[in-house]
RNA sequence: GCCGAGAUAGCUCAGCUGGUAGAGCAACGCAUUCGUAAUGCGUAGGUCGUCGGUUCGAAUCCGAUUCUCGGCUCCA
């Protein structure tokens, strides 16, 4: 990782690490681009330029857009900086020099405040190349024709120190390697990503189709999709049912006075669904004159009241939870439902699958006595990782996120929460794989840990989660009778092993590129008839195989075996079947198994229906071809 | 929400500086009945996202709007 000196987040976390020349060629590019940029451009102010994991980027401020065009010219006078080979000069200054030369290079708009970011009594260098300098703790390549394979891939918005009330930058986007071959391979792996992100895959396939008749964000399911879904509920749902839980069934609204009881309503409107008010109440306000800001007013304040799309399953359960008398023997009580709920995610941000307006967690709320807690988030964590396994994942980060001790925004109790972040963390332990722990990520209700996964882009997407929660039981006067006979409140932890069914698919769609394990494939088996006199034949053995549960489908096209064979293979279709005279004849068939290739070739069909119906249940995972 | 880019047939895209649209794949029809990744021929399919404006004339220029994409910010 490179030396965050104009660090993006926190200036505390400067680490002086040495570059890989890697980074170092890519940082270099990011000057390079900084000259070009001034000398096209004299009027800019720079901010930063850092090498990222994969390229780097050099944020700017100026009025004139970077269109295509402008980014064009700009990597055209890169080039020449390049052909100048200039030297990269390291020169260390005093503090007082540094003011000084960021003064006469006009950089003070944002390049003073990035030199108070360095402590005192670290050295302040700047690194030089021709007549472009630039505060910069380096390292760097020795002259800019050292860059040999630099491309500038886009434009983007950005605001200074990542803080949205700053003036919003231009930052553009580039990569840089070390040969021109490396750079080729990079951007072909960028295109072999697009084709499996899961919003072509999804199409191509059938899976999904988000509707602009329908809303942003709100995600139509296909057959096919909705197969694969199911399935994955099913496992799931199955999984639950071995580990003691109880599955419930709550509405997708509820009334305002819950979610305000909740907090809900309250603290998160912005990313609400705005509130469903009733028409005769809406009409009698219309007399009185009221208007949108009094309503607005009248909703907060409680004076009238409406509902709202769920933003959170819990509400839901707590109120399940409430319905009846708890003993602490009924303890821990886990109620569990693939509940749909509603935010209003921020335009920009939504993404295919993996960002939406609307979204089914597979969510449980557990109500535990506080010394079940670290047994019961085992339970969690442990069937995560049995999800993971079955399907392969092993790319996940575990994030454990504590409290900021100098923060006072938690509720709850100090003790408690030591306790919490200490059962997470030893149930985490005996999760056997890599964590990490942050400070002050905490919700304010208590710890958490998430699971995050990438996406084909390299993006970071959240998918499970389990949190403690010690608000709610306060807020719902919660309670159960102890062994004293005493009234207790017991603890709740939150969990999603998948986090939402659109976001997981999503991420699962990518993560076979469409290509699916049996089990969840929409289409198990394809039948291939070599020509239409054996459709008959191929309508029987279609039959059996739905007998089964098999789900299968006969390609009634006229053409030649191949091109079936590649419209199977271009659907991902795990098993083809091919029935020729000669099968029929001897009571076989003849195999082409993407997610076996091992069984390819000619079996009897009793031993095919056997093996699939073992590859089905046993969840197995395909097996790599050598070629794809 | 913000910055930038974009929207042309079911999909992928072409259509330069204004003269009302084209390819490949898919679909459909006919012929073909074929042994492990593309058989041939033909047909149909678009008020060029939507609404306004400029113009004799707009897919093309301008404005607004919806949606999408890449980031940034946010994500209980």
């Amino acid at each position: 990782m490179a030396l965050q000196e104009t660090g993006c987040r926190s200036s505390r976390l400067v680490i002086m690490k040495e570059m890989t020349p890697l980074e170092e060629i890519r940082h270099s590019t990011a000057h390079v681009l900084a000259t070009a940029v001034l000398r096209l451009f004299p009027d800019t102010q720079l901010d930063i330029g850092p090498p990222t994991e994969s390229g780097f980027y050099y944020d700017f401020d100026l009025e004139t857009p970077f269109t295509p065009e402008v980014l064009e010219a700009i990597e055209a006078e890169m080039k020449k900086v390049i052909k100048e080979n200039q030297r990269f000069e390291r020169i260390e200054v005093s503090r007082e020099e540094a003011i000084k030369i960021i003064k006469e290079m006009g950089q003070e708009r944002y390049k003073l405040g990035r030199l108070d970011d360095i402590p005192e009594g670290e050295a302040i260098s700047f690194y030089r190349n021709g007549e472009f300098s630039d505060l910069c703790a380096g390292t760097h390549v020795s002259y800019t024709k050292k860059i040999k394979a630099f491309k500038l891939l886009q434009v983007a918005g950005s605001y200074h120190r990542g803080d949205a009330s700053n003036k919003q930058l231009q930052r553009i986007y580039g990569t840089a390697f070390a040969t021109k071959d490396e750079l080729a391979e990079h951007l072909e792996r960028l295109e072999e990503a697009k084709k499996r992100d899961h919003r072509n895959v999804g199409r191509e396939l059938g899976l999904f189709h988000i509707d602009e008749m329908v809303g942003q964000g709100l995600v139509l399911w296909k057959p096919n999709g909705a197969i694969i879904r199911q399935e994955l509920e099913a496992f799931i749902s199955s999984e639950l049912n071995k580990q003691g839980y109880s599955q419930v069934y709550s509405p997708h609204v509820g009334k305002l006075d819950l979610f305000r009881a909740s907090g809900h309503f309250p603290y998160y409107q912005d990313s609400q669904y705005p509130p469903i008010i009733h028409r005769d109440c809406l009409s009698e306000l219309a007399k009185e004159g009221c208007s949108c800001s009094d309503l607005s007013n009248k909703l907060d304040e409680g004076e009238i009241d409406g509902y709202l799309l769920k933003p959170m399953n819990c509400p839901m359960h707590i109120r399940i939870f409430k319905s009846e008398q708890r003993s602490y023997r009924d303890l821990p009580i886990r109620l569990a439902e693939f509940g749909t709920v509603y935010r209003w995610e921020q335009s920009g941000e939504l993404n295919g699958m993996t960002r939406v307006r609307g979204f089914t967690q597979d969510d449980a709320h557990l109500f535990l006595r506080e010394e079940q807690l670290q047994d019961e988030i085992q339970g969690c964590l442990g069937l995560v990782k049995l999800v993971f396994s079955v399907l392969g994942m092993s790319d996940y980060r575990v994030r454990v996120s504590l409290r900021d001790p100098d923060s006072d925004k938690y509720v709850g109790e100090a003790a408690a929460w030591d306790k919490a972040e200490e059962a997470l963390r030893q149930a985490v332990k005996t999760l056997d794989v890599e964590y990490e722990e942050e400070i002050g990520e905490a919700a304010f209700y208590g710890p958490k840990i998430d699971f995050v996964v990438r996406d084909v882009i390299g993006r970071e997407w959240q998918l499970g989660t389990v949190q403690v929660d010690y608000n709610l039981p306060e807020r719902f006067d919660l309670s159960y009778v102890g062994s004293d006979n005493q009234d207790h409140r017991p603890v709740m932890i939150h969990r999603a092993p998948f986090g939402s069914m659109e976001r997981f698919c999503g991420v699962l769609i990518e993560h076979f590129g469409g290509a699916f394990p049996t089990w969840l494939a929409p289409e198990q088996v394809r039948i291939l008839p070599m020509n239409d006199d054996l459709l008959d034949n191929a309508e029987e053995l279609l039959n059996e195989l739905k007998q089964r549960q098999i789900r299968a489908s006969v390609d009634r096209q006229s053409g030649k075996l191949g091109a079936k064979i590649r419209k199977g293979e271009t659907d991902k279709i795990p098993h083809m079947v091919i029935l020729g005279q000669r099968e029929v004849e001897d009571g076989k068939v003849s195999l082409r198994s993407r997610n076996n290739p091992e069984w390819d070739g000619s079996l009897p069909l009793d031993e095919f229906i056997a093996r699939i119906e073992n590859e089905i249940s046993s969840k197995a995972l395909p097996k790599q071809r050598e070629s794809s």
